[in-house]
DNA sequence: TATGAATGAGCTTTCATTCAT
DNA sequence: AATGAATGAAAGCTCATTCAT
């Protein structure tokens, strides 16, 4: 009778579903290292945010470092998911481009949290990450995506030839985590909050401006 | 006898110019602060990196908090007497534009603690720099300058219309932060390094591209 | 189908020879324990180092000190066997002490994990032996050897009257036990390794002098 | 007012003299070593004992492994100290060495806690040790004082030529080291308290028999 | 007979900070 | 203006052991 087990279990605290329990400490600990920092992080925190010892933490991932390591992996493992269903078939390429800007806008507008994670490692010189074979196995299919496009952009003779697709990534990237990830320091210098929802469509355009002025073929314009 | 005392002072080691003490206390102090964050940051190693004691960080400062205030203040006050220097007078628009953003790219380049600080204080919700009235008074000379070069291309009819200093400030700054702060991940996810001396042309010529594609008045791109 | 289990067990590396078992885990303790004393010992290590787990030791064992306990009593049963196989039938007294000093010297010099286990029971009071039936019924066929040795040069009156048996292990032990458990120390501060092979014939032999000069009838040396 | 001071400390716990508190913190966890070995030995339990936080034992020594090699160097110096007090001068070699032994006897029977300690580290094969330079520094006073009586003795044609000092204090040491230190498991097993202090004369004189039985030149004893 | 999962208690150590002068 | 000594609180981590089947 499995239903009696698992209120048995409920009843004593005993958690017999590893993955679950594995998958709920990594949920409280993105919470906990997003919010603090690594350094700041506390394992005692995380443990006394459900309703695990702080003893399982160490019997499930071994060292705060791993557990951090851990909650990287799953991050980038998610957002690697989102980008691999990026569709962008049936686009004229700018427009292509453009959609692609805005999708990666709004992944890190609904995704706080990760840009926080990837500021905390790069304080810390992605020294976590590169001790982690999975994230460097996850490739970019972004850049795939991105590369596609461009190439037949520039068979059409819309865009520039010589724009790389990392380069491009790049630019996306720094304008939507820079909005993110910087909008407290540039909000109390310049009085302007990045992330009100207000001006969220405002960005988003501006992004997409931004980019496709880039790309696109100067038409003669120094005729 | 006053002479025998300063001897014996230098002798020792003793610190009797306070302001020059203080300095360099920030001086470690950033070094520290930048390298490891403000919860990893050791005061203990702050002192053991000079010859002061501990003790002394807290005679002069309170508390880690205010010294990491300190910091901060002492970093953006530098920044922003740099923006105050800058002249672009002589330039059309689109030039000044392009110099005012290679000026900023060349700041951020050379100034990497700089960036690091200002990432670490954002994982911290801008909060310390919320608690420092003299960060709030430093103003930005950088938008002040933006604005009146915008007006002024506007005016030449070679600006579009619609475009707000503060968010072309932000433009540029996505850019040159996210180059020098998010290098590390970056680099390690696709194997390119941001900050290689040989690509910084690349990418200051990139930055200039890219802003003054974006605020120039579109010409008839569509006929 | 019980063949196919015996199968699989060997397949998978299951053990199915619970008395083999046992002896593997108190191999692998007595090394252990030898290494590191009762309290440095881990329970995970010992596990570790062969292919069974931590739950295996606790079924058969039950606790730390039951293992040490079972331990010590596989260490004590080996050394009290070979004991009795000592022979030194056709020997005069003198040289049949001489050789059983030696072959205790031996042993000592071939144990040594044996001398570390009983140094480590004498930190701890000889606690664990006292509850141990087993070890306390093991008796002593040294001690009544020599008995017999020291009754048969008494009765031929070359021996003095006054030894007995079990001071006489003592010495003999001492220097056996010295020479092995303070080797460490010794060797530290004299500078002088007293396992040397180079000098091992000579500490033999001073064992022997030792014991032999002590015992035997002092004829006439003030005469 | 000093007393004042004294009083105030009395008085808020607060302890002002470091080189007190050092030797209070050393004199109780000598005890704690040597009553349940390196590992054994907890620094809480250390700091319960007196009116000390755990805290502060850090601060003084460091480490755990600090604390220990500081209570082993403690020790050793003590008892070289003591043995550079032997005076054996106006007595015959033969009877300087009886008393030298027995010196070393009433030494040992009077510290066992320092051949705890002395076990211990030998458990850890004197890795501890190893690490203080001030133990090498130590000298062993013992020997020489040995050396030269065994100098004189053969000089005076009564002792054997071919005796090291090291040897024979290596003799000597083995017999009472293990009287102490092995007494438990040797009470055990033979049922015999070798520190049973009726017993002490008894093998107080054994020890000085046997040294010097076997020192001796061996006066025609085949005659 | 055998075992993977879980754990309470306690470990050594570190931290920013204050005391007392 | 300056400082050596002291410290409460909590951090990360480890241990022998038990649970539930």
């Amino acid at each position: 009778m499995p239903p009696r087990q698992v209120e048995e279990h409920a009843a004593t605290g005993r958690e017999r579903d590893p993955e679950r329990t594995r998958n709920e400490i990594l949920e409280t600990a993105t919470h906990e290292f997003a919010a603090h920092g690594y350094a700041g992080a506390r394992v005692d925190d995380i443990a006394a945010r459900m309703r695990t010892t702080k003893r399982m933490i160490y019997y499930y991932f071994g060292s705060k470092e791993q557990l951090f390591i851990a909650v990287l992996e799953r991050a980038y493992t998610a957002i690697r998911r989102a980008e691999r269903e990026v569709d962008v078939d049936g686009f004229d390429p700018a427009s292509a481009v453009r959609r692609l800007a805005e999708l990666t806008f709004d992944h890190h507008e609904s995704h706080p949290e990760f840009i926080r994670l990837v500021s905390i490692e790069n304080i810390h010189r992605a020294e976590h990450m590169a001790k982690s074979p999975a994230i460097a196995e996850l490739g970019s299919p972004a850049i795939d995506l991105l590369a596609r496009i461009l190439e037949r952009g520039r068979a059409e003779g819309v865009f520039r030839r010589d724009i790389d697709a990392v380069d491009l990534h790049m630019m996306i990237s720094a304008f939507c985590v820079f909005r993110v990830a910087n909008r407290h320091t540039f909000g109390t210098l310049f009085d302007r909050d990045l992330t009100d929802p207000a001006l969220r469509e405002h960005y988003r355009t501006m992004l997409g401006d931004m980019i496709v002025d880039y790309i696109r073929m100067p038409a003669e314009q120094d005729a």
